[in-house]
DNA sequence: CCAAATTTGTAGTGCTCGCTACAAATGTGG
DNA sequence: CCACATTTGTAGCGAGCACTACAAATTTGG
């Protein structure tokens, strides 16, 4: 099997150091230099292992999906739209502003918009945006179904707006809001969902 | 007064170009080889104009506020905190897909993360964008001061609420988002607000 | 102990970046 | 018509970028 000189680094202890990298600088902002020195290898090490910086990204963005399924998975198991929200939206709050990870969230801080050379980063991270409100439409599509939402709710449109409560309060994050300030923002806006659910 | 040969390009006009760079492309991504090239003019004369990169940004930023200032005194003079919100919200949304200019805000796009040497851009805009939190915070002291807010209403968390949903319904539009999905986000958002509200 | 395979560290590559030196061009005041 | 002041266009500066050529180092298979 192992025929050649073993390498001398964990992969993926060297991608969540690109990740804290490339959550703080951008995409754009993170040179290739910050990013062999977090991470503790050469360029050749790096092109090696990732093939490229933007392969590094992605594979960086799927090490952070992947971090976050679990706890996803505890949301959308809350038994009704307010409870998956309040959970949802209470996690994020917590999350982003969690002192031992660079703040907001890594696919809005990644880049929203790029370099004519690096046009499609955007792409990739709104695509990966976009799978959590997908997550959360189809939740409240079940929610819909058994009667725990309003007849008259539209899923879709709930989880759009939460989706977009999540991206407003990374950007607070990420330019300094505390934790308190943006658990008040979540307090608020799970009124809304609330408006729509049907009492017990 | 004009000693010298006379500049050939209109301040305001190269401004707006630029911004529009800085808009598509962020602060890093846009460089000054597309921003002259829109301005229509040479490098010289961007820098004899406006110093430096940094500062074009700045002047580009205060001619952005500028634009939305009739705009949003308007939203503001509503008569109610709720009726400020859903003009507020509204309005945001058909602006951000306004085709005349690039989708989403420039306090956004410009840049959240970016590299060492542009440590403050994103610090300038988050400052900008607490403005319009700050106005809103302010309507909303006084909605609660004339009892049109409940007695048991945070300005000041309501404000952060609105301005979240704004800057989510942003990146939400630079990614692709249309304006009936801005428009039933803005729909949904506005119920977290009726619900502090009192009722007439 | 040698040959093949792979990684490592050094030292760059070519390119693009923000920015500017310089001289020609174009205006005003005397 | 002549200084003088300012802008313009060209051409290029040093620095930093993503990325890589290359040889030494380190492993396994025979």
């Amino acid at each position: 099997m192992g025929v050649g000189r073993p390498r001398n680094f964990d992969r993926d202890t060297a991608l969540d150091q690109a990740m804290e990298v490339f959550w703080r600088h951008g995409y754009e902002g993170a040179t290739i230099a910050q990013l062999t020195d977090a991470m503790g290898i050469n360029p050749p090490s790096l092109y090696a292992a990732f093939g490229s910086k933007e392969a590094l990204l992605k594979a960086a963005l799927d090490r952070y999906t992947l971090r976050g399924e679990a706890w996803m998975a505890e949301v959308l198991s809350a038994p009704t739209a307010r409870e998956v929200t309040s959970r949802m939206l209470m996690g994020v709050a917590e999350k982003q502003t969690d002192p031992s990870n660079p703040p907001g969230c890594l696919l809005v801080q990644g880049g929203l918009a790029c370099g004519s050379g690096s046009a499609n980063v955007p792409f990739e991270l709104a695509a990966r945006r976009a799978k959590t409100e997908e997550q959360l439409r189809h939740r409240f599509e079940r929610a819909k179904e058994e009667g725990d939402l309003a007849d008259s709710a539209d899923p879709a449109a709930l989880a759009r707006y939460v989706s977009a409560v999540i991206t407003g309060m990374s950007v607070m994050a990420s330019s300094g809001a505390d934790r308190e300030a943006l658990t008040q923002v979540a307090v608020v806006a799970i009124k809304a969902i609330e408006d729509q659910s049907v009492r017990s």
